[in-house]
DNA sequence: AGCACGCCGACT
DNA sequence: GTCGGCGTGCTC
């Protein structure tokens, strides 16, 4: 068993399969499928993973590898498997699939070096060069290369005095402290104390110290509490009665802070009778999918809770998907309030350093939970009791990069492998999962009531078109603007909400409607106060506010949108009374400011929070009695199949927000369409009904949950080229399906140029079809073969954005 | 993805 | 005649 199978971290077509090397003897009790390694690629040094150990290779010159990069697998079996799973069915390249399963930090850098060859002394090269190599025994390839120098270095390393080294290094290091430990016995420590001259003082209390503590202290530490300096401690190592040592530790992301140990809670019998089947599962080791459906505030947490208590006193482990943590720190302090240290806490808000140590104490076993987001489903565990997916409809779970994976597609692979439960919970699920559960594939699991018996808030939609008629040019209704004010004289809270996506604010011309585009994209240039700029979103296009139309030349140029600085500016006019707090990426940007901004609102600094998105979900304080949304159907318009589901989703999300506790909620929904369905029964808060009419339209449209997508993207930097590609695709694959599957296309994409590429769609509508696997592998190895034509094609199996 | 190898144009 | 342009194909 010397051969070891390795996929390169070379993410191409042509690479993206296994190589094989020869382990070197004194690795081949140490190497095995899992574990990165450093192998020789061609010219160059490169990382790869490991996936099988074979006794021999159809490939006759074998190289070796150089060396492995860690102690132990990073991949578990499970997640070698899985990583060819998500190969499959997302169609990427397996490198990618495995660098989505571990944390940045494990993703290797490379350098190019030029070093002395061996005996070379600097004074042999060109003076040009001697300079350089005066103080470094090598120099890096880019510096040279920035420096003119490549041409005179090719040269003498063609005569053999340099020589060309790639190096492939960690991203990032352990953090280590340095401690002190006593060599000692604690008695052979006191001897030692007494043998110490007299004035030695400080030595002496340092020897006390341990006699009366053995275990291994920080140094640091032990220097601030006994108050002495370094080379006391130096002198005690050199005598040999100390050692110093560095040792490991855990960036903790939550080290200045306590969590309040908390308690079951008693379920209520909804809970209850919610758990049992959960609970059956767990201890019967069955795959199941259950969809937790509980309406805001029902208790769907304690459930995670309290099943996940089950599972770790049976030994087992637990992920939990939360939607993006890192906006819910009330979440992580329900969870490590519960379970203390044995939780690990994935998210964005973490530096990669942070990531990789909550990683890794997961790989060493140290904690049975896991909460994060997205990609915490790839977490290293080996014995799985449960996965919990909360907020299961939301659209993060999806990731848009290589590798397209959906989380909840993951979870239930995983769960299939590890032969445990998937809890989906939402008080708004997917159709597609609302649909899985009706028909049968999941199990459905209600809590109809709020915990509490809480009324929902009552909810009142305000058409604007009427304020409007009625001469009130405002953001705000009459009736919201009255409310706000009765909350700020109650002294209790409030929240607004606005929508921004797709209403982000753009710049027009009044008086000929002139609309600055992204000169690259075909996309409007949003507008960034802060810079006074207008930016593209796509290709990162900038340029100035213009002062005149560029195309009339009138004066009446001004922005469009309603941004949350300017509902914030017009609060301060109508209300100038209200304390406002702003969460919106530009308030939120530094680490640690959605916290503080939160903690302020509770803490009762703020009448009144203003934000976007982030301020729909997990927001749960008690004197909240006021939700206002500015304006439900900005995202109604999008070319989304989604977007009605998306509307119902947030206003519904948003109205839960309110009288959570013991003061009634009101919430009040500012629209311009109050006649649409998702408007209207986000209103009653009639999931059911908004079920079966939107089921009515994704079936008469041939949408999910009915039919399947898949989407083709294909871009090129001549029009003509991209359209004749795309009718060339389309026709392939219309000739591949059955009649049954509906091929759409070529179209243009909604945003019909980025970054100067022009982007055609082929939509793929389909029930069942055993050959569009091999369909679209087929597209793929033809047009990722060979990148000179330009094309770019890229596929999306059950795209969440059709952009 | 890099990188080397290889085959054609403008220079000492 | 050579230096160097980037098209083509390979990396265990």
């Amino acid at each position: 068993m010397k051969v070891a199978s390795v996929i390169v971290d070379v993410p191409a077509k042509q690479t993206d399969r296994a190589f094989d090397y020869l382990i070197p003897s004194q690795w081949l009790e140490t190497i095995k499928p899992g574990m990165r390694v450093i192998v020789p690629f061609g010219p160059r040094k490169i990382q790869g993973f490991v996936t099988e150990i074979k006794a021999e290779s159809e490939f006759k010159k074998l190289r070796e590898i150089i060396e492995p990069m860690d102690l132990q697998p990073v991949l578990t079996y499970e997640l070698l498997d899985l990583g060819n799973w998500l190969t499959e069915n997302t169609l990427c390249f397996k490198i990618y699939a495995f660098q989505a399963m571990l944390p940045a930090a494990l993703k290797a850098k490379y350098e190019k070096k030029v070093k002395l060859s061996a005996g070379v002394e600097p004074s042999h090269l060109p003076a040009q060069l001697q300079e350089a190599f005066k103080n470094e025994e090598a120099i890096n390839w880019d510096d040279a290369l920035n420096n003119g120098l490549v041409p005179i270095l090719q040269r003498e390393a063609a005569k053999g005095l340099l020589e060309v080294i790639y190096v492939v290094k960690e991203r990032l290091k352990k953090k280590k402290l340095k401690y002190v430990i006593p060599l000692l016995s604690s008695r052979d420590l006191e001897a030692a104390q007494n043998g110490l001259p007299p004035k030695a003082e400080k030595q002496k209390e340092v020897l006390k110290y341990f006699v009366e503590h053995s275990d291994p202290v920080e140094l640091r530490h032990l220097l601030s509490l006994l108050n002495i300096s370094s080379s006391t401690v130096k002198a005690l190592v050199e005598k040999g009665f100390l050692a110093e040592k560095d040792m490991e530790v855990y960036r903790d992301p939550y080290e200045n802070r306590t969590f309040t140990r908390t308690e079951h809670l008693l379920l209520t019998e909804d809970q209850q009778r919610a758990m049992v089947p959960i609970l059956d599962s767990i201890e019967n080791k069955l795959h199941e999918v259950f969809l937790l459906y509980g309406v805001t505030g029902s208790g769907k947490t304690e459930i995670y809770l309290q099943t996940i208590q089950d599972v770790i006193e049976k030994g087992r482990e637990a992920i939990v998907l939360v939607p993006e943590i890192a906006l819910t720190p009330q979440m992580v302090n329900r969870f490590k309030g519960r379970f203390g240290n044995l939780v690990a806490v994935l998210h964005s808000g973490l530096s990669a350093g942070e990531k990789y140590d909550e990683w890794r104490k997961i790989q060493r076993k140290e904690v049975k939970v896991v909460v994060g987001a997205r990609s915490a489903i790839f977490a290293p565990f080996e014995n799985l009791g449960i996965i919990i997916i909360d907020e299961e409809h939301e659209t993060s779970y999806k990731q848009e990069e290589m590798p397209r994976y959906h989380a909840r597609d993951v979870a239930v692979e995983r769960a299939q492998k590890n032969n445990c439960p998937v809890v989906l919970g939402s008080a708004t699920p997917s159709l597609e999962s609302f649909a899985r559960a009706q028909k049968g594939v999941y199990k459905l699991l209600s809590l109809p009531n709020r915990m509490n018996k809480r009324a929902l808030p009552a909810v009142e939609i305000i058409d604007m078109r009427e304020e409007l008629r009625a001469g009130n040019r405002s953001m705000f209704s009459r009736k919201l603007f009255e409310l706000l004010k009765e909350r700020i004289e109650r002294k209790e809270q409030s929240v607004l909400f606005l929508n921004k996506r797709g209403h982000s604010s753009f710049v027009m011309c009044r008086d000929c409607g002139y609309v600055m585009n992204c000169p690259n994209c075909d996309i409007s240039l949003t507008y960034h106060k802060v810079k006074e700029q207008m930016k593209c979103h796509y290709c990162g296009f900038e340029s100035h506010v213009p002062s005149q139309c560029p195309e009339c030349s009138s004066d009446y140029i001004r922005y469009f949108g309603t941004g949350t600085q300017k509902v914030e500016d017009e609060l301060g006019k109508i209300l100038p009374e209200a304390k406002v707090i702003r969460m919106d990426v530009d308030t939120t940007g530094q680490k640690g400011a959605h916290e503080r901004l939160l903690k302020e609102f509770h803490e009762g600094k703020a009448d009144i929070l203003l934000g976007t998105q982030m301020i729909a979900k997990g927001l749960d304080f008690p004197n909240i009695t006021l939700v206002g949304v500015l304006s439900a159907d900005t995202m109604l318009h999008l070319p989304d199949f989604r977007s009605s589901e998306k509307t119902f989703q947030l206003l519904t999300q948003v109205s839960g927000r309110a009288g959570r506790h013991e003061l009634p909620g009101e919430v009040i929904i500012q629209t311009y369409t109050p006649e649409h369905y998702s408007v209207e029964l986000a209103g009653t808060q009639d999931f059911d009904r908004f079920y079966h009419r939107e089921m009515m339209m994704r079936k008469a449209h041939h949408y999910p949950p009915f039919y399947y997508l898949a989407l083709i993207t294909i871009s090129h930097e001549e029009l003509i080229t991209v359209v004749s590609a795309t009718e060339k695709i389309a026709a392939f694959v219309r000739s591949r399906l059955s009649n049954q599957a509906v091929v759409l296309g070529p179209a243009a994409s909604p945003i019909p140029r980025i970054n100067n590429r022009y982007r055609y769609h082929c939509l793929i509508k389909y029930k069942r079809e055993p050959e569009l696997n091999k369909t679209l592998k087929a597209i793929l190895d033809q047009y990722q073969a060979d990148p000179k034509s330009g094309l770019l094609v890229s596929i999306d199996v059950n795209p969440f954005i059709l952009m």
